[in-house]
DNA sequence: TGTACATCAGTGAACGCGCGTTCACTGATGTAC
DNA sequence: TGTACATCAGTGAACGCGCGTTCACTGATGTAC
């Protein structure tokens, strides 16, 4: 049984695993999947490269554990948000829900390299793509319920799976830009426009 | 001078250049720029490592070249082919503008792999950001100049500027998506589609 | 046209480093008595 | 509560390979006479 009184001196193993996702964000951002190495990542973390491979068979499966782990978060979230009022006595302007949603989608530039990083994986290795094609699926599927409570006014009302992956391309054309100069709020509300010509009939 | 009448042995310095760019294409396409290595690009041309530092110091600035070719082959096909028809007698209605640029923007996938994969470069190395800013200044600016013969028509028509950005958003966010499937017809089928909703009032 | 010489692009062997991967070992944690 | 033992997560040294980079050399091309 586990002491509860003593104060622990050695990190359990999820405390370790932990770490090393940390520091393999960072390092992943900053250099690529592709010129990372085992070193970069364990130094980073403050651990020796005997630790990792404790932990796991190569960085690929440290990428693909952290992209999923990432990924679920991220869907998640943009799923709680883009929810939160359904159902509310007054149904929001599709102004409203826009603005939720370009607020939702964006998020921090590390994240977007990585899943840009990741997107380059899987378009050179079919064989995972299904697994970027999940998450995709996921935030489509948040992005098309919550357009329902507005189809309506919809600029392509009788189609919104289509409209939802119009927000999804729109997202996407803006995450390249945002990459390159990393102005947020201009990307916000460059989103947001272009969500409003795509979206607002 | 050079003797034209006996058959050249050797290949001259441009010839042995030229290879290597054709091979750092495809090398850059299936593996990366961040895992490509000079071994992989000069035994796919056919030469030694030592050939490859007689012509360029790394594979940085090989594919710093290779980009700034092809960029510069694209930038011109895409303004031939977008002002082939300006100043006709009869102006081109708006949907035929929209199809020849849905036709002209999308391009093969080995080029979207190495343009994505200079994008990652740049977010993560602000001093080479400016090549890929110009490349994309001339896209939008051929763009731009062909909206204006069509600008009362435009949803945006007071803001020819600001339309041509949406076109290249809308073309980012069909890259994504076309990197992930492959399914060519369909990318152009879909801009067509985004770039009618953004731009027909 | 022919010969002797200079140039220099590409060769391929060599060197050394960094990295991936392994593994005997250490010492903290958990368990049995 | 205390002691002896088993477990096993992480250490860090070691090995070997692949790669970047260098450089003396080769032989095709260009030039001078």
């Amino acid at each position: 049984m586990l002491l509860v009184s003593r104060a622990r001196i050695r990190p359990t193993r999820e405390d370790t695993r932990q770490r090393l996702f940390e520091a393999a964000a960072g390092v992943f951002a900053e250099h690529g999947v592709g010129a990372a190495t085992v070193e970069q990542v364990t130094s980073a973390a403050g651990l020796t490269r005997g630790a990792f491979y404790s932990n796991f068979a190569s960085l690929d499966e440290l990428f693909f554990a952290l992209y999923d782990e990432r990924a679920a978060i991220i869907a998640a979230q943009v799923t709680d948000a883009l929810s939160a009022d359904e159902g509310a006595p007054l149904e929001p302007s599709i102004h409203a829900v826009i603005a939720r949603t370009a607020a939702t989608l964006l998020l921090d530039r590390d994240w977007l390299l990585v899943k840009t990083d990741f997107l380059l994986y899987a378009a050179r290795h079919p064989d995972v793509a299904g697994r970027l094609a999940t998450h995709r699926a996921e935030l489509r599927a948040a992005v098309e319920s919550r357009l329902h409570g507005v189809r309506d006014r919809l600029a392509l009302p009788a189609d919104v799976p289509a409209a939802a992956r119009a927000v999804v391309a729109a997202y996407d054309g803006v995450t390249v830009q945002l990459l390159l100069d990393g102005d947020l709020p201009a990307a916000r509300a460059w989103l947001t426009q272009l969500l409003t010509a795509l979206l607002v009939r």
